[in-house]
DNA sequence: GCTTGATGTGGTAGCGCTACCATGATGAGG
DNA sequence: CCTCATCATGGTAGCGCTACCACATCAAGC
C-alpha cells in the first residue's frame, strides 16, 4: 500500500509539474477537501446547497472555499452531472437582418452558462412542427422563437405538449402559457407617431406589417392612439396593408403617394418597407426628407445602410435573446429540482433612433430645399 | 468469475439505460471509433485536424462522423485539453450586413469547439493596433480579420510579431505570412462579367469598390479580363469608382447613366452599391432588368430584399469564418506541442446566384417589355 | 437485544475527451 | 540481416466533478 503511494504519487508530480494537463493555478474540489479535512464528495454537496451536512462541516468547507479562493469548473461539472442543457435557436425568415443581433446574444449567453445553443432554420410554422417534435424528443428542453413563429399558438402549444419550455423574442403578444420578452410595441409606435406629429406633420400615412404577426396590430393600435390623442382626423386612407416585405412595402408606398393631397410623412412598419418606401418617393421625384418624411421601426442594418439613412424604432434585441436564454436554463434548473415555476414575461426598453429621414413638413410644396432642423 | 460478470454487466446496463449520466442521444467519440472501425485516438486526430493519419482513414471515420451526426463533447475537452483556446473577431464596418453570415460561423464554430470567441469592433486598422495589442497581451492567440482589416499589412505583421495568428477572411490576396481563407475574387468577377456578355450585353458599366481593399481590384481586374476576351472594347468612361457604400454607388451608378449611350448593364463590386444602382435607374425610370441589366458581388442580405432581387455572386461567408476558427484551432494546438506549422491559405467556392435583375438587352430602346429568357 | 430508518460521510466509477507513451508496420541505411 | 528513424494507430491515464452506492453512526421501535 505505501509502496504503491510511492510509485504513484511522484509519477503524478511530474506530470503536473509539465503542466500539461492543467496549467498550476485553479485550485480544485480535492484541494478544497483537503484544506477543510474531509472528503471531495462533502464538499460538492455543500457547493451544491444539498441537505444532509452537519453544520459545522460546511461551515468548514465554506472557509476553505473562501480561503482558496475556488471555483469550480464548470466544464468538469456539466461533463459530471450528466446532460448539458440544450436549447434550440428556430428561425423561419433568415434574411432578417436583425439575425446577427439575435445570434449574438443567444450566442453569447449561451457560452456563459455552458448550454448547447442549436441554431435550426425552417421555412414556416407549420413545418416547424414536426421539427419542433423532433429535437425535443432529441433532448431540447428549451425553444428560443422569434416572429412570427412566436405568433403561432399551436407551436408554443406544442412544445408545452413536449414538456419543454417556450420563450418568444419580440412576439407582438404574450398568451401566459409560455416566456416572453418584448418591447411594448404600442407605445414604440405611439411614440414614433407622436415624434412625427411634433414635427408638425398632419398627414401621416402608416403601412401596417404581415397580418399574421400581432406585433403588426399592435403598432398599427400605437399609431392611431397617437393620432387621436393629437386630435387629428384618423383617416382609413392613410392606413394601408403591407406584409413587412420591400415588395409590399413598395405597393403601399404607391398607393400612399398616389392619394391626393399626398401625406407628408409616411411611417412603415418596419425598415424593410421603409426602405422600399423611399424608393417610390425617389422614383417620384421626392426627396427624403425635405418633400416627405419615411420612418421605419427595428433598426434593422438596412436602416442605416440605405441613403438617406432611416429615422426608426431600435429594439434592444441582443438583451432579449441572452434574457430568453437565462430564463430557459433557471426555469430547467427549477424543473429538475422538482419545482415547477411559472414561466414569466418581460418588457425591455426601446429607443426611437433619429437618423435622415425625418424633417418638418415643407411649408410651400414647391420649396424643396427646406433645411433639416436638427 | 462467471458470477461476478453477471452481477456486473445488468449493473451497468441499468445505469446506462436509467441515462442517469448521458440521456441516451448524443454520440461520443467512441461510437464514430467503432462506427469507422478505428480507435477513439484516431477519431480525435481526424476532428482536430492534426496529421498522421492516413487518408483513407480519415474519410472513414469523416463519413461516421457525418452518419452519426456527432459532434464534439465541448465540456468534455475543454477538461480534457487544459486552458480554452481566446479568439478575437474584429471588424472595422459593423454597418456590413455581411455580418450576421459571419458571425453565424464564427460564433457557431467556436461553440462547437469550446472556443471563446470575443467580438471586437473598431475604427480602423490604425485604431485596430493598439487594441491587438491588448489582446494579445491579455491571451488572445488569433485574430480574426474580415476586410478591410486584413488587407492592411502592418496589422498582419503586428499580430505575427506578438506571436499570435491571424487568419484573412475574404482578403483581395494572401501574403503568405499568415492564414487566409478566401474566394478566387478575379475569376468570379470574370465568370458574373462572362455572364452578362452573354446575355448578349456589349456596353457594360463597372463600379471599382472602396480602393483600400485588394478585392476591389481583383473585381476589376476579373471584369477587365472578362470584356477583353470577348473582344469587346475596354472603354475607360464605363469604369467609375466606387467605395463599397450604397452612397458611393448612387454616384457611380449616375455617372454611367449619364452617359451616352448608356450602358446596358451595370456591374456593382458589392450588393450594397448594385442595390444603390437599382434605386438610381427607378428614379431614372428604367426598369431593371428590361431596359438595364444590375448585377452585385456577395449576396448579402439586400440582394434578396430589394426588389427585383440581385443577381450575384455568392461568397460561402459562413464556411469561410468557420474555417478560420478552426485553422486558429489547430494551429495553435500544433504550437503547444512545439512544432511551428505554417499557416495555410485556402481558396473555397463561390456561386453565380441568379436572380432577377438580369436580362438580355432590349434591342428597341422604347420596346421596353423583353420578356426574360430563362 | 436486534431490526429498521434516518442521517452524515466516504469510496468508486465514470462523464467524453485528449496528452502521452507504447506498439506495430514500413522503409532507409549500415 | 539488423538497426534506426518515421509513420499510423492503439492503450492508458487522467482532466474536475458528480451520481450512486456503501458504510458508519445514532435514534427509535419490535
Amino acid at each position: 500500500m505505501g509502496f504503491a503511494m510511492d510509485v504513484r504519487d511522484p509519477d503524478k508530480k511530474a506530470t503536473r509539474k509539465r503542466g500539461s494537463r492543467r496549467g498550476n493555478s485553479a485550485p480544485t474540489i480535492g484541494d478544497v477537501a483537503r484544506e477543510a479535512g474531509c472528503s471531495p464528495m462533502t464538499v460538492s454537496r455543500v457547493i451544491n446547497g444539498e441537505g444532509n451536512v452537519r453544520e459545522e462541516t460546511r461551515e468548514q468547507v465554506l472557509a476553505a472555499v473562501k480561503k482558496l479562493k475556488y471555483s469550480p469548473n464548470r466544464a468538469a461539472r456539466s461533463l459530471a452531472g450528466g446532460e448539458q442543457l440544450r436549447i434550440a435557436l428556430m428561425f423561419d425568415n433568415p434574411s432578417a437582418s436583425y439575425l446577427s443581433e439575435f445570434l449574438m446574444g443567444a450566442l453569447e449567453e449561451a457560452a456563459r452558462n455552458d448550454i448547447h445553443l442549436e441554431v435550426q432554420s425552417c421555412e414556416d410554422a407549420v413545418q416547424a412542427r414536426p421539427l419542433v417534435r423532433k429535437l425535443a424528443e432529441g433532448g431540447i428542453r428549451g425553444f428560443i422563437l422569434p416572429p412570427p413563429l412566436c405568433d403561432d399558438q399551436s407551436l408554443l402549444d406544442l412544445v408545452s405538449e413536449l414538456d419543454a419550455i417556450a420563450i418568444a423574442v419580440g412576439p407582438g403578444k404574450a398568451t401566459g402559457t409560455h416566456g416572453a420578452v418584448m418591447i411594448d410595441d404600442f407605445q414604440a409606435a405611439y411614440d414614433m407617431t407622436k415624434h412625427i406629429i411634433d414635427l408638425g406633420h398632419k398627414r401621416i400615412g402608416f403601412i401596417i406589417g404581415n397580418p399574421e404577426q400581432v406585433a403588426s396590430g399592435r403598432r398599427l393600435n400605437g399609431y392611431r392612439a397617437a393620432i387621436e390623442d393629437a386630435g387629428l382626423e384618423p383617416l382609413d386612407e392613410l392606413i394601408v396593408q403591407g406584409r413587412f416585405t420591400y415588395r409590399s412595402g413598395m405597393a403601399g408606398a404607391e398607393k400612399l403617394l398616389s392619394l391626393d393631397p399626398r401625406p407628408t410623412a409616411i411611417f412603415a412598419s418596419n425598415d424593410d418597407m421603409a426602405a422600399a418606401t423611399v424608393a417610390v418617393c425617389h422614383r417620384n421625384h421626392l426627396d427624403v426628407p425635405n418633400d416627405i418624411t419615411v420612418c421605419g421601426f427595428d433598426d434593422t442594418a438596412m436602416a442605416s445602410t440605405i441613403w438617406p439613412e432611416l429615422t426608426t424604432i431600435r429594439q434592444p434585441i441582443r438583451e432579449m435573446t441572452a434574457w430568453a436564454v437565462t430564463a430557459i436554463a433557471r426555469i430547467t434548473r427549477a424543473r429538475r429540482s422538482g419545482e415547477r415555476l411559472k414561466v414569466d414575461q418581460t418588457h425591455l426598453p426601446y429607443t426611437l433612433v433619429r437618423r435622415e429621414s425625418d424633417a418638418a413638413p415643407s411649408l410651400v410644396r414647391s420649396s424643396s430645399n427646406g433645411a433639416k432642423p436638427k
